[in-house]
DNA sequence: GACACTATACCGGCCGGACGGTCTGTCAAC
DNA sequence: GTTGACAGACCGTCCGGCCGGTATAGTGTC
């Protein structure tokens, strides 16, 4: 998302800007006349698109929700049908070959997220509704009740290590991780 | 912690004051004069004891760390000894019988967390010695490797789903994931 | 014990800058 | 000539931080 093509409509180019900024400068860093700038406009011209900050967050999030849902429903696709196939997209989505593309998931919605968070938690509504949906779809996945949360969660934890840079762990790490997780998917132990 | 007594230390009174206000008004509701008025002290007095907001903001987490650390390595203690130990008490933390307990501390954490994160991210500097700490303890308890690290990940995701509002799992919810992670407590399955 | 001096803890008015939002103006296209 | 899509000057507010003051307690010292 190199800010926006000159010629793409401005709303997303609008966004794209304001995306960038609070990637690249935080939460703190998007102000109306940082976005018009990046956006190549003025603050008029975006105050004509956003009536708001908040119509320009809203936005924002809503964008960010509709891709997670489909990026999410893409992967829930890609995974063999079966039981725990919900379960094992999210490991998928968390742990997937390439930590690039995790990061670059993790760390567009997280930050659209956290401005949004700032301004007022309530816009967060867009992001609680997709989030409910995937626990929906995690619980009725066919795994006893619970295991298919606590591979969530942990996924969860993972974007929120993340998310504020607590660690990063090792690729070994990721992958014992994984290994562990992927216990959550197999039958209940036997008892011998 | 109803807003220091009046005749506690000044610092003191400050530090609990700009918690509350975090926590009640959040993030953009913390300013020296709210501090200020809330610990009942001008903001002259303020700025006498923290010289800058982002002092006042490292005074604040550093008081959360500490406090963090400390119950963590409680939490640890509490429980018996041998393998999986640590790993047992990131789940005791995330799972412990009162929700009440677990939201407190949940809350206080969440809300100077990202008070600091959103003046500046470098400011999580303790929480993430801490967190460091945590991961080096829960790596070297004796289980096979990663099974500590899904777990606290997965108790990390609990904490940021509360910390955004963004579900809240019903208590059945909770004992299921409970009963999922405890799973990775035990020796690997048998191949019958 | 009286006086000068200093340090501590605090008060509160003020300033400067930033930021969200308004308003009037402009200008091409239809 | 009317509308859509901007431009950009401007305003009011808010907030962080500075600064000049002040009351109290302590310290030296004659």
């Amino acid at each position: 998302m190199p800010d926006g093509l000159p010629n793409a409509d401005s709303r997303t180019r609008i966004l794209d800007a304001a995306e960038a900024i609070v990637r690249a400068r935080g939460v703190s860093g998007l102000t109306l006349d940082a976005a018009a700038r990046g956006a190549g406009v003025s603050k008029g011209g975006l105050l004509y698109h956003f009536a708001s900050k908040e119509a320009l967050l809203t936005g924002l999030l809503g964008r960010v929700a509709e891709w997670i849902q489909q990026d999410f429903e893409a992967t829930v696709a890609s995974q063999p049908a079966g039981p725990g196939r919900v379960a094992r997209a999210m490991m998928a989505w968390a742990f997937a070959l390439t930590p690039e593309r995790v990061h670059e998931r993790c760390d567009r919605a997280a930050a659209v997220f956290l401005a949004a968070f700032h301004h007022d938690p309530a816009l967060l509504g867009p992001i609680r509704a997709v989030v409910a949906r995937m626990r929906e779809a995690v619980a009725a996945d066919g795994l006893p009740p619970g295991h298919g949360h606590a591979i969530m969660a942990a996924g969860d934890g993972i974007f929120m290590a993340r998310l504020f840079g607590l660690y990063v762990p090792t690729e070994q790490e990721r992958q014992a991780m994984h290994a562990a997780l992927a216990r959550l998917l197999e039958p209940s132990p036997c008892a011998c």
